[in-house]
DNA sequence: TGGTCGTTGTCAGCATTTTGTAATCTGGCG
DNA sequence: CGCCAGATTACAAAATGCTGACAACGACCA
């Protein structure tokens, strides 16, 4: 899962970096608050560390902004100074949780994963599309009733195409949200995974356009 | 289950603590009403034993707000001053029930218990699935009705697996609950104790998710 | 005090699954 | 034809989980 974070100290934000990949996710940096601005608004994170110290764009603004365009990735705020008012004002301004600094690692994973948790896990609905279906719950795809075993990628690819079912993800799109950007055009792992599934949900699940992506459902006939 | 205690006397804190794990809980901590509020708020209690008369936030207010951003998790709260009317106003603002001070341990354990299995939503306060059932008033697990020898901590694994089957547990969340402070990945110890107890209850009892967690019961049909 | 027992974490080795890479195929199209 | 994006296959590397052995620790009891 992609995490954005948005620090000016360069240590602190390869410290926070190094911590997030040991945690199993994919991190980013932003390091100032335009940057930050632009990717948190056009991209896809499933969460965002934001520092409230910033030069150039008050992380505050940076997420009453979001927020205003309706971008509700779960958001995790730090700042050095912890008063209360400032706690509060960052919630009201639609954060999910607050971290003063200095802080521990360890606490931070720990609200992280609550905060993405809290957000995703619970009342997220099943999805069905044509003759699959996909219980995020149980993390089980049935195809026909029939339940199929996928490996942890294969489902998380799945998941997304549901997801954005109709549309046409790019590969590019594809690789940064199972893994960041760690593999480039040169490898065909997105391809080689796109096979493995059809192999066990059915060729026709998904539709490859080529020269431009894949797509699940919406079989055009 | 991990419940948090709000409670800025020491004295009663501990003693609170000491009652709770001897129960098969994992208590935590927390002094004072700006800390209680904020972990309340952002990590995941099996139930809150809230004290109201605290400094710097009052217990009424904390237990508003959580409410408010719709933390559901069931709330027993405390008072020193006994009234009907703070009572009321306690019920009112959220809590589900309400213990005078001074108390005695049993009943608090009791009244805790009421509210957890209330909330739980299972009229019964047995657990039953599959070939296990737990009863959680005598902390024995039995299988095909033969008592079965469980330490604490296998316990708690079993007790929150069952709570929660059919969803999948991820080790990091077991590692949470069963322990209260986390350890990482570095360590299998949730995996050695997931080991004990299939070596007890029998090797199907609890299915392996690869990569991503554990879950009790539910045969895949 | 010392011994025994049960509990729980750590470690190392092993088996299995998952995943990336490379090599080779396929089918449409200019 | 020859090219190219993508499909397929096979293989190797890495990740993940299981197991048995062992050690640390505390409770309990002479």
């Amino acid at each position: 899962m992609r995490i954005l974070i948005v620090e000016d100290d360069s240590r602190i934000a390869s410290d926070l970096s190094a911590a997030l990949a040991a945690a199993g996710y994919v991190p980013e940096v932003a390091s100032d608050g335009e940057d930050a601005w632009f990717r948190g608004d056009t991209e896809d994170f499933g969460a965002v560390i934001l520092d409230l110290g910033m030069p150039l764009m008050d992380g505050l603004s940076i997420l009453r902004q979001w927020r205003a365009n309706s971008r509700d990735m779960p958001i995790l705020i730090l700042t050095a100074r912890g008063t209360w008012t400032e706690r509060v004002e960052g919630i009201e301004a639609g954060a999910d949780d607050y971290l003063p600094k200095p802080f521990e690692m360890d606490e931070l994973l720990a609200r992280l994963r609550a905060i993405i948790r809290r957000r995703g896990g619970y009342s997220t609905p099943r999805l069905a599309i044509g003759e699959i279906s996909l219980d995020p719950r149980r993390m089980q795809v049935t195809r026909r009733g029939v339940p199929v075993q996928l490996s942890p990628l294969e489902y998380r690819l799945v998941h997304y195409l549901m997801l954005n079912s109709g549309r046409i993800i790019s590969q590019q799109e594809l690789a940064e949200q199972l893994q960041g950007d760690l593999f480039e055009r040169e490898s065909n792992a997105v391809e080689v995974l796109v096979a493995r599934v059809r192999r066990k949900l059915g060729t026709t699940a998904i539709e490859t356009r080529r020269g431009y992506g894949y797509m699940f459902g919406q079989e055009t006939v």
